[in-house]
DNA sequence: TTAGGGTTAG
């Protein structure tokens, strides 16, 4: 070239050449222009097309290969339906990229109809054009479709067996990938390493370690170890069914390892709620030099919102903001989730009001943290507008639903909340919805209503409701039924230590202080070790340490101090109850959640008696609950006080009625 | 031209 420029990238050579009318120049060109070269966008490939006078198929089926690559599913589907009205004639190839197309958009409609046209064109019986059709199917949640083209094949080749073992892991069917993985076997089929992923992920899901381990083993006996994405199920696998050790150590021998195989060792630590770990690699992560992504994140969130570390939480939601990371529906509710838990509900309603699209997750988490953060009316007010946007509920967000109304005194709404479960969405209530109501009914003080609502209950109540109950007893000031709650939990053999400092309580209430310290004693005397419902008080440098159910102070003293308290509590509109504390402990702290009942009465008696300038700390591992956050709330401002309550990661402070929170590791 | 790993609400 004489003046040393590189030419334009048009096809101006061609055109002087007149060659750019040669069909097949034109498709070679296209080719090169939709598929090699890297550019992300498909500019210049549609100017090549658009010059094209009549294109044929296969330059229509380069175009929505390209398309489908390139991540714009949309434009392969439009290319497809000009194709039909242009009556251009389909061929094998522009089947399998068009129903990728589909699978990618969930176009379930839109597959349905390219599968008639499979059939009218006669490609129902090529092999791949199957392939492709069971993978939309399965994609498109029409797993039994799927199956049925799967089982109507004559020749099933692995790809076949592949999006069909894929299909049922996305869908949820981990037992039918796994009997269709013994199936395979024993019909001598050669499986792949595709195979064994999907089949590890089902064995993690359903907690299969046998089946785990035989592919481990396989995967080491042949030399696949090699392969990162069989790992990565490997160590998901090891990590869902409870062998975090194992997760860790097969994850520390990875040679490479990319954000997906960061986020499933993350992920491992992160539900099994070793949250402190998951927090710690993430920060390994990042010396590692590996950019989280979305999914990284989600599970980051998750444990701040375990560990109540409002600061890492919020670090992470503008690290978020500053990647443009996509605001996905599943990252959008676990930054939801992380501000609720954190008490932060206006940044939650604000992510929720940003999310560019919402599920029932997302709708269920803000309802959910509305109820939990005193916001009763407003969560009702979504559900409202949930239902408004016709998106069906699930069982949970009754829960949530439930809860709101029984923080605001709302039986009659909580009744047919209730009713409508089955009535309109054909839910069965659970045992939590049976709590839910006995809560609604307890706390609005229709204690004998309640017990007559557990009477009539279709299944054997549990622990937990006959607790319920009990605790409203405690609140309302019936000693009848709460001797009968303790009875049913004796029967069950179930008492708790909590159950014991309940019913001395309910005896306190009216004043049988005799029965009340008999009780206690009889606690002690069966042996039952109360976990210490104790508050520690900080105050320049010393520590001061309160114990509700010990001597320390008389038990008189204690309870009326905490009674008068309760009673400013309620007169600031907020209905105190142990349910809380429930709802806050983890699963299987089950001690601690009834002890956490104890620990805020020492805590409101605490923040009466103790000068100002203390700082109250939360004994335990307990996160400072919600009804802790509204009593010292209100408490700062009745008597106020400036107060500072400290759990194990956060100091939050309380002024006029407000309250700002730190992070202090 | 077709198949694969990590994520959310109780």
């Amino acid at each position: 070239m004489q003046n040393n420029q590189r030419p334009e990238p048009s096809s101006r050579p061609l055109l002087k050449t007149r060659r750019h009318l040669d069909p097949t120049v034109i498709e070679n060109l296209l080719e090169s222009a939709a598929i090699l070269l890297p550019t992300p966008t498909m500019d210049y490939a549609l100017s090549i097309f658009d010059k094209i006078d009549d294109p044929d198929s296969s330059a229509y089926n380069v175009m929505i290969r390209a398309f489908t690559m390139k991540q714009f599913p949309q434009k392969a589907l439009i290319l497809f339906k000009q194709m039909l009205e242009n009556a251009v004639p389909f061929d094998e190839f522009t089947f399998p990229c068009t129903l990728k197309s589909c699978s990618r958009l969930r176009g379930r409609k839109e597959g349905k109809q390219i599968h008639a046209q499979i059939v009218k064109c006669g490609f129902w019986s090529n092999g791949i054009v199957l392939n492709t059709l069971i993978h939309m199917y399965a994609n498109c949640g029409e797993i039994e479709i799927a199956r049925k083209v799967f089982d109507g094949m004559p020749e099933r080749d692995i790809f076949a067996w592949n999006s069909m073992f894929s299909g049922y892991v996305k869908s949820g069917y981990y037992e039918d990938a796994v009997r269709l993985f013994y199936e395979m076997r024993a019909l001598g089929v050669r499986f792949n390493e595709i195979t064994l992923v999907s089949v590890l992920t089902a064995s993690g899901r359903l907690a299969d370690i046998e089946l785990g381990e035989w592919i481990a083993e396989y995967t080491r006996a042949n030399g696949l170890v090699v392969n990162v994405n069989l790992v990565t199920a490997l160590v998901d696998m090891y990590a869902k069914c409870g062998e975090l050790d194992k997760a860790q150590r097969l994850f520390d021998q990875m040679d490479r390892r990319d954000v997906v195989a960061w986020s499933a060792m993350i992920s491992g630590y992160s539900q099994a709620r070793r949250c402190k770990e998951a927090l710690d690699l993430f920060s390994e992560m990042q010396i590692a030099n590996l950019h989280p992504n979305e999914v990284t994140m989600v599970s980051v969130l998750s444990c701040c919102a375990v560990l109540g570390t409002l600061e890492t939480g919020k670090w992470v939601h503008l690290y978020i903001k500053k990647k443009r990371m996509k605001l996905t529906v599943t990252l959008g509710t676990a930054l939801i989730d992380f501000y609720a838990k954190c008490g932060q509900i206006d940044s939650a309603t604000e992510v929720f009001q940003m999310m560019p699209s919402k599920n029932v997750y997302s709708w269920t988490a803000l309802i959910q943290g509305l109820a939990n953060n005193g916001q009763g009316k407003k969560a009702l007010k979504f559900y409202q507008l949930m239902r408004e946007r016709n998106i069906e509920p699930n069982d949970v967000t009754f829960i949530g639903v439930l809860s709101a109304c029984s923080h605001f005194g709302l039986v009659d709404e909580g009744h047919e909340f209730f009713n409508s479960m089955s009535k309109e969405f054909g839910i069965e209530p659970r045992m939590e919805h049976y709590g839910c109501m006995v809560d609604i009914l307890g706390r609005a003080a229709l204690i004998k209503e309640a017990y007559q609502f557990i009477k009539k209950m279709p299944f054997q109540p549990n622990a937990v409701i006959w607790r319920t109950l009990l605790a409203s007893c405690r609140a309302h000031k019936n000693v009848e039924i709460g001797e009968e709650a303790v009875k049913q939990l004796v029967s069950l053999e179930l008492m708790h230590s909590g159950d014991y400092i309940l019913l001395s309580n309910i005896y306190a209430s009216v004043g049988r202080w005799e029965d009340a310290m008999r009780t206690r004693n009889q606690m002690k005397e069966r042996g039952i070790k109360k976990t210490p419902g104790c508050s520690l008080i900080e105050l320049e440098g010393e520590i001061y340490e309160f114990l509700a159910e010990e001597n320390a102070y008389p038990l008189k003293e204690v309870y009326c101090a905490a009674e008068d308290m309760i009673k400013q509590i309620k007169a600031a509109g907020y209905v105190p109850n142990t349910a809380d504390a429930r709802i806050d402990a983890e699963e299987d702290d089950k001690e601690a959640a009834v002890s956490h009942h104890s620990e805020k009465l020492a805590i409101a008696f605490g923040l009466i008696r103790t000068p100002p300038g203390a700082t109250i700390r939360i004994s335990k591992n307990l996160r400072v609950c919600t009804d802790c956050h509204n009593a010292a709330k209100i408490i700062s401002k009745v008597y106020n006080r400036e107060i500072v309550l400290r759990d194990r990661n956060r100091f939050h402070h309380f002024k006029e009625g407000s309250c700002s929170c730190n992070d202090y590791w």
